[in-house]
DNA sequence: CCAACTTCTACAATCGATTGCTCGCCGCTC
DNA sequence: GAGCGGCGAGCAATCGATTGTAGAAGTTGG
């Protein structure tokens, strides 16, 4: 593939392959004569150089790469975080590999094995489950790791997540403030950080607000989608507390609670408002559009990779963790209740 | 990072590194004495040995992975793609370098340079543009490549797509047999084999079923997302052809489509049937549940893979382009037209 | 009992680039 | 005019695994 070589360069600019080297590096270009140089550049774009970056990470050791681990990259969620990371990592030269390990961590752990047989240099992962012993030891190993939408219940694993607490109280004081009193929650499943955060909160808030926390209007989906979601927000039509409003785990979730208060003959936000939590693209264009807590995901993906970034520069530094304020996105599933 | 090195296995299982290399190796395996090789694996296991593909890949000039070119992995046409070419290329033990190349050739030659010097055995790309000297030389190199969704003018470059034409056709005969006469066509880019093919597909579906075909019920996009739909759509509405229904070069324009409609009054599909293309996810959430023709994208993806890897076993063998059926999703934008 | 073979393992070169070290050469100083 | 300093470039080792070839050990047959 990569056909040409450094010797060949050399050989063409009539010096050892050591000293093209030199003059190809920007950081070692000093050390050569500039019309040496010159010549070099000459003979590798001449040829059609282009280095191999294989034979370098062997020397050097690094690869000028890192290992993204995603659960599943045909959720919605992921792909403006992998935007924001590549679009930081371009800037200095590194690139991403992606996998999706579908929650599995058998896939998990041969991902990072192939990730370390590659040479990354370290990892974003958004697949952490609240026990994960797998990411937890990739941490204490040392390797430069950052977490991104999702937490390890270890505090040492440096992670970049939305303010899942804020966004909660968001959702419920706009529903508050609306006129709502009983309020559903349908709380993502709580092996994640994110259900276990959301579900605190709402409680949280409740409490704050001066609301009982009905057992009966908690009801954990068994996962992120709009099955989970239907089926929980099932749950709660048929175990019969009076509600005028949902707070959904997340949008998906959301959209499962859509279909079943159709089912039901109930009118969002008529009857019931609904609010979802991720904004995520096209939530804005359901029916009705979707009073969504907005999460920043491209950012998430920015400032992990620069943490990243800062990890790998300073590996003594202390890890830090970074948590991103989410805003509320007021749509049309929301409105006063009825009566 | 992968600490461990052949060389410390071979002398914890007390023999010489190449035969340790041999003994991991499993087409080399029986040139090693059986309990040997189970030395080897017990000390492999052991140190927790990890190869290091960047040596191996130096050696054997081969990779185990292809450089996959999207234009933007937040399009949510590309995760299933990227999805489906994942999973074939797993089970060979391959994996794919993502980049999204936001349309910009600069960065697509970036990316092409980049993925050569990292030795990746073949492309799999989805930002083909009719003309494109790029891919078209990489293809004239001898480099395995397969396209997916978009094709380039010359026919020697072996794609997967979905048979626009038929999708067009299916999309017009359905509106015509709800009783429509007067189409109007939002045409995607023309710089895309899809748009061409798409609006190539119309004229011939409209000369088909005897309709004629008015300059102005055709409109070219200036994008392929809602604001060029909805620029387009407004550029019909202005020069005032009649017309009762709409097929959009793809799902976004058809939204573009639906807030312009929904700008002059006119309601989907009431007043005016729109049809989409692709059935990207969540398109059956909007208002209306958009009519599409749907796409295969997955499968797409799975054969682009598979075509690839055919390709990496039998460089001498032709390439072969493969066109994958679509269907019609037939949801609630489109209805008989009024009066 | 030795030669001819078969097995199995060791040796060493190799992939392409990087980099510490050495050395030649030039110019300058005293 | 001899010596010192330093720039510029070449030499060679190295990263870790693979692989052609050579050679040692063991087996079989004549």
């Amino acid at each position: 593939m990569g056909r040409v070589t450094l010797k060949e360069v050399a050989e063409h600019a009539g010096v050892h392959p050591a000293t093209a080297s030199r003059a190809l590096n920007a950081a070692t270009r000093g050390l050569v004569n500039p019309q040496t140089a010159e010549r070099v550049d000459q003979a590798a774009q001449h040829l059609g150089y282009i280095p191999n970056s294989i034979a370098r990470s062997l020397k050097t050791a690094r690869s000028a790469s890192i290992g993204l681990l995603l659960p599943d990259l045909t959720n919605p969620l992921f792909p403006p975080i992998v935007r924001g990371i590549e679009d930081v990592l371009r800037t200095v030269g590194y690139n991403a590999w992606i996998v999706n390990t579908d929650n599995e961590p058998e896939r998990e752990a041969d991902a990072i094995a192939s990730f370390r047989g590659r040479n990354v240099e370290g990892f974003v992962a958004a697949t952490a489950r609240l026990r994960d012993p797998l990411l937890e030891e990739l941490a204490e190993s040392g390797t430069p790791l950052v977490l991104v939408n999702r937490r390890v219940d270890s505090p040492n694993v440096p992670s970049v997540t939305v303010d899942d607490k804020a966004g909660v109280m968001m959702a419920v004081r706009h529903l508050f403030e609306l006129g709502h009193r009983e309020l559903v929650h349908l709380a993502g499943p709580q092996d994640l950080s994110t259900g276990v955060a959301r579900l605190q909160a709402f409680r949280q808030a409740l409490e704050d607000l001066g609301l009982p926390a009905e057992p009966e209007r908690i009801v954990e989906a068994a996962s992120w989608s709009a099955t989970g979601g239907a089926d929980a927000m099932e749950t709660v039509v048929e175990s019969g507390p009076s509600y005028t409003a949902v707070v959904a785990g997340n949008d998906l979730i959301a959209l499962g609670c859509y279909d079943i208060l159709a089912r039901h003959g109930l009118r969002c936000p008529d009857d019931v408002s609904v609010v979802g939590f991720n904004d995520m693209s096209f939530i804005d264009r359901v029916a009705p559009p979707l009073t969504s807590v907005r999460v920043p995901h491209y950012e998430i993906g920015t400032e992990a990779a620069r943490l990243l970034l800062e990890a790998l520069e300073h590996p003594d530094r202390h890890p830090r963790s970074l948590v991103l304020p989410p805003t509320l996105s007021v749509r049309r599933s929301t409105a006063p209740p009825p009566g």
